[in-house]
DNA sequence: CATGATAGTTTGCCGATTGAAGCAACGGGC
DNA sequence: GCCCGTTGCTTCAATCGGCAAACTATCATG
């Protein structure tokens, strides 16, 4: 390799951002068109992957990345909205079972998964060799970015971080 | 390459939504260290880039896909921190002119850009061919997701959410 | 001028997120 | 059995981002 054009970085950046902020605004929508926020979407989308479609808070946040704090006031509106219920738990009575109302599944089943469906319409066109090549580029641009030391950081460590400066 | 394995696109999703996250996590960590938010930052490092380090809310609004009225709130802590400046326009006396500051400027430059220096060490460190195909890989998938009809979506129409306020 | 379009701001509201504080249940050691 | 630290979750107060709608000020055009 004789020079590196930075401009392929770039392109690259720009690219990745480009994905992102497609991802980003698209989730906004998907989310409205189900009546709810991303947010308790998400909580729905785990809950609907559990074998039992329940979980406790504490797992919600921390696949989550947030606080339980968070998660108890998601689930507080999610609660309201019939699409999931609180159940305590028979063994450990500290603890809840989040469990998904069929009314909560048939929701995460109705969005319309308008991004998903584009990307995998687009994506079963290709060769069997693009596509190869492209599972392994995103995969290695995964690895790239969310090594390790970055959920070690304390943002992520979502249970303990004291040591916050305060933005304004 | 008889069948089309749907595990492949599977672990493309799962790839995505790992550098989604990587991505998210990562941003709270250094608006943190930076002393702003996330979104604050956005509009710092938007100005940065621009030529004479100035630009519109408008243009602001448009590029970060959120409504004017948002970034207004944006500037505004952003000035009352010093980051950047208010200059009205004399060409046009609608117009405002958002400046960065040397203050901006360092808050930008200060800030431990750890994920990007880490995709972009690693892409320095991978052969020419291999650099090529990522690019071509990333520009694929941000095509295949942020195409137009993303907002031209009928089902989703509502809200029509950047830039555009609707006209009652 | 009057009218309408354009650029920004203000206002009022809501959702997400957090840290701190509180409460209740658990569990080990004595 | 009883203290006491731990754990799981909730409540509270505060901040931030975001939006829509109303408003102000400025062009631009007939």
């Amino acid at each position: 390799m004789t020079e590196l054009p930075p401009i392929r970085v770039d392109e690259c950046l720009i690219a990745l951002r480009r994905i992102l902020r497609a991802t980003t605004l698209y989730e906004r929508n998907l989310a409205l068109a189900a009546g709810i926020t991303p947010a308790q979407l998400r909580v729905l989308q785990i809950l609907h992957g559990q074998r039992d479609g329940s979980t406790t808070p504490k797992v919600l946040a921390t696949q989550m990345g947030v606080v339980q704090a968070t998660v108890t006031a998601l689930i507080d509106k999610l609660e309201a909205g019939r699409m999931v219920s609180r159940q305590r738990s028979e063994t450990d009575r500290r603890q809840t079972h989040v469990v998904i109302t069929d009314k909560g599944r048939s929701v995460v089943k109705d969005v319309p998964d308008a991004l998903q469906q584009r990307f995998v319409g687009a994506f079963e066109r290709m060769q069997d060799w693009e596509q190869a090549q492209l599972l392994s580029s995103l995969e290695r641009v995964a690895a790239m970015l969310d090594a390790e030391d970055i959920d070690a950081s304390p943002v992520l460590a979502a249970g303990d971080f004291h040591a916050t400066p305060k933005p304004q």
